[in-house]
Order: C-alpha cells, then structure tokens, then sequence
DNA sequence: AACAAATCATGATTAATATCATATTTTAAT
DNA sequence: ATTAAAATATGATATTAATCATGATTTGTT
C-alpha cells in the first residue's frame, strides 16, 4: 500500500499542511478501498468514522428532498476530501456520496483528523479555507437556482464541468454523466434536462459522441439566456 | 466602550472560545459602529478588513444576480460574526450586507483574527464548525430552492424566520421585512410573494398586523405542497 | 443472439410562475 | 396638510417547465 508521505494526490487538498510525522502516523492507520461506479459510499443520515482522500475517480454528492426527488449539490473529483463537513460539525452527514465511476479512496479514521485539527493550526486553517470556498460556491449555486432559467442552469452546469474537470482528449466532457443527473444538478425534470440538451445540440452549441458531450461553442452557452 | 472580556454576545459566536487575554488584545483594537436600518455594511467585491461581530440588530446578506435581481442567501442576527469567510479566504466578499433595522456592531481588524485563528486552535475549530453548519444549511437551501415550489419556499421561509429569529410579545414575526425582501429570500417575482402572502392570509395561515406578519396555523403552512 | 431493463427522446397537455398593466394604500418629504 | 414616491395588491396574459404518454435506442444479462 503506498504511503501519504508520498503521494502526490494530498497537493490538492488540505493534508499537503500536515508534517511528515503527521502524514505518516495517517499513512499508518488509513485504508485504501476500491469503489465501484454507481456504488454508495455513505448515505444521508450515517454518522461517518473518517473522511475520505479521493485518489482517483469523481462522486456526486446528493441530498433526497422532500417529494424523493434526489438533487446533486456537489460532486468531488480526484484529489478532493470528502466528509470533512460532517466530521467536524460531528452530526450524520447531510449528503449521500455516490461514485460516477469506478473511484479508488483512501479513509483516514475521525479521531486521526480531529487530532490533526486541534493541533496543527496550519492544516486547520487550510481545511478553513477549502470550506471558505464551499461555500461561496454553494452561495453562486443558491442565487443561479434561484434566479435563472433552466436553459442558463444548464448551459452553466456544461462550462462549470468543463472547466473545472477538464476534458478528454478529443474534447468530450471528461465526466459521464446520465441526463437524470443533469437534470439532478439544474434541479429539474429529466425530460426537461433531455429537451434543452436536443436544442442546444440542434443549436450547435454541443455535440455528441457516444454519451459524451462536447462543448462547440464556449461563447454561444456562455450568451444563453 | 464596553469590553470584549465582559461582553455577553460572545457567548453566541466563536469568539468564546478566545482566551481572556485575547479578548482584552481585541477589545483594545476594536471599534463600535451604529448602522442605521438600510445602510450598506460592506459591498458585493469588496475587501473586508475584519469582521462585524453584531451587538445589535439584523443584517440580510444578498448577492446580485446576473439578471440585476438581488437575491437574499442568508441573514445575520445579534450574536453573530460577519465576514468571516471573506477574512479567511482571503478574497473580496461575495455578499452585500444590508442592515435590516438599527444595527450596532464592533468591527475586530483582520489581523488580530487571522493572528488568533492560527495561534488558537480552539477557536479555529469553533469557527470551522461555524463554518460547516453554514454549508450545511446552504445545501438545505440549494435543494428546496431546486426542488419545491414557490408557495412551499415561502411558507418554509415563514417558519425559518419564526423559528430561528423569534416573534414579538404579541406573536409577529421579531424581523419585518417587505414583500421584495421574502420575494428575494424565496428567489421569485416581488408580485407572486405578494400573492401568495395574500392567499396564505385568506387562507388564515397568517395574519397581519400593519406590516408583521404572524403565524397562526404553523401545521398548516408546514402541510404545504 | 435475444431479451429485459434502463436510458434517451419527443409530443401533448397542464400547472406554475413571470411579466405587464393598473389601482390602492402606505410612507416619506416638503 | 399636501404631494410625491414607494410599497402593496390584484387582474390579464405570456412564458416556462412539469407531467403524462408513448416510442426509440442503448445497455446489460442470460
């Protein structure tokens, strides 16, 4: 099993403040697990033990409404931690994690991060400054569900993938995802997803390729409306 | 002007967890603001040299949508920090303050926050933990603003406001806010807040009092679809 | 290869909400 | 007190998106 002193995967994240002795007590109790696409990695309302240092792979984080609608309020990709919110604030989660594809996680155990936390002020102010900027996204996601259309959602929802998990390289979204998790992501019905994806293609604003998408015109979905 | 190390507002944010001779360093460099009702606290992009901490009063924190409509993504009651996330990122902030009513406010310089969140752990762990309780009540919001109804966000604000910042001697809603305000916290058109606020009042869910609203059948408005 | 199940697609209809228009009432200013 | 401006209210209409219905296509399984 390789070790976190060494991986370069904790660059991305908050654990690139911890020190070497840190690292390697971590790198000592933490286990490597396989997850396979469409697989459930804790559910709304479990109480986690750890959080989870994504190596490889990306998840959607969902949260069930009211009337059993399911609705993506995040997805974490290669490099993200996962749990954090819930571990420090010390409740069951209030999201579901769900793998997109087949991921590979290493779970560092709760007691080890809250360690860390209280007495590395460092780490503890970089996982600060990863939840700072949480939740600044999640304040542009209130006002755009809140404000925009679901054609602008959407057309948002197609560059905010682009450009923050890249692309393949023939220039498809580097992500999968069904049209049931578009329309999880605009918060909309699935047919309603399916349609504007029809017309922005027939617009050629996207392509296909297989179940792929491929952006072919920036500015075009950028000056949807 | 009073002092910090006596102050009991304190005790409803973080800053409790500062020790008493960082509380008397802080007392000493800070400084005692009144705001009238509708004044601005700070901008939408601008930088924040500290954080407000509310003695006094309720602020709305609002974000301009692309559109030119201003949404309303959370509000700030006495006994809470103001501008924490801001500070901590390092960033411009991404929210206007408004104050709602007669504030008073003490503003602690950047500096002296940032020295002690990463001297003192305690009191970094409590504003993280701050800071994950308000993602979570973001992605609380992020689902019901995607997912139900005009009439059920409203009546969910409603109960919000009646639950979290309380009700008066004689039952109305403690903050007053005008239709345009519970149009922007649900993210709709001034003129349906407005009708459904009538048809909730016809419906005897609410009553009003001159411009208070008070809740008179809570189940009720709970029972929404 | 054959089949079932899931996903994608599109049309028709209905429901929710935005927008535009216009009163009425309340608040603020002179 | 009078007037202007802002906030509240309500009707009519237009637009957006949800729902229901039905097929086509893709995917996975035996």
């Amino acid at each position: 099993m390789s070790k976190c002193e060494q991986c370069i995967i904790k660059q991305f994240n908050s654990l690139k403040s911890l020190t070497k002795d840190e690292l390697v007590r971590i790198s000592a109790c933490k286990t490597s697990k396989k997850i396979k696409k469409g697989e459930v990695i804790f559910e709304e309302g479990e109480m986690l033990n750890g959080v989870y240092c994504v190596r490889d792979g990306i998840c959607k984080l969902t949260k069930l409404s009211e009337n059993g609608k399911d609705q993506i309020v995040k997805m974490v990709v290669k490099g993200q931690l996962l749990g954090q919110r819930s571990i420090i604030s010390d409740e069951a989660s209030n999201l579901q994690a769900i793998a997109l594809n087949d991921m590979e996680v290493c779970f560092i155990p709760k007691s080890e991060i809250i360690a860390d936390l209280q007495k590395n002020p460092k780490f503890s102010f970089d996982v600060l400054k990863d939840m700072a900027s949480d939740l600044r996204e999640a304040d542009d996601v209130i006002v755009n569900m809140a404000q925009k259309s679901v054609r602008q959602r959407l057309a948002e929802s197609l560059i905010y993938i682009h450009e923050n998990f890249g692309v393949n390289p023939d220039g498809t979204l580097s992500i999968l995802l069904s049209r049931e998790d578009y329309a999880s992501i605009v918060g909309t019905a699935t047919e309603s997803a399916i349609r504007v994806l029809s017309q922005f293609k027939k617009d050629g604003l996207i392509s296909t390729i297989g179940k792929f998408i491929k952006i072919e015109d920036l500015n075009g979905l950028k000056r949807i409306e």
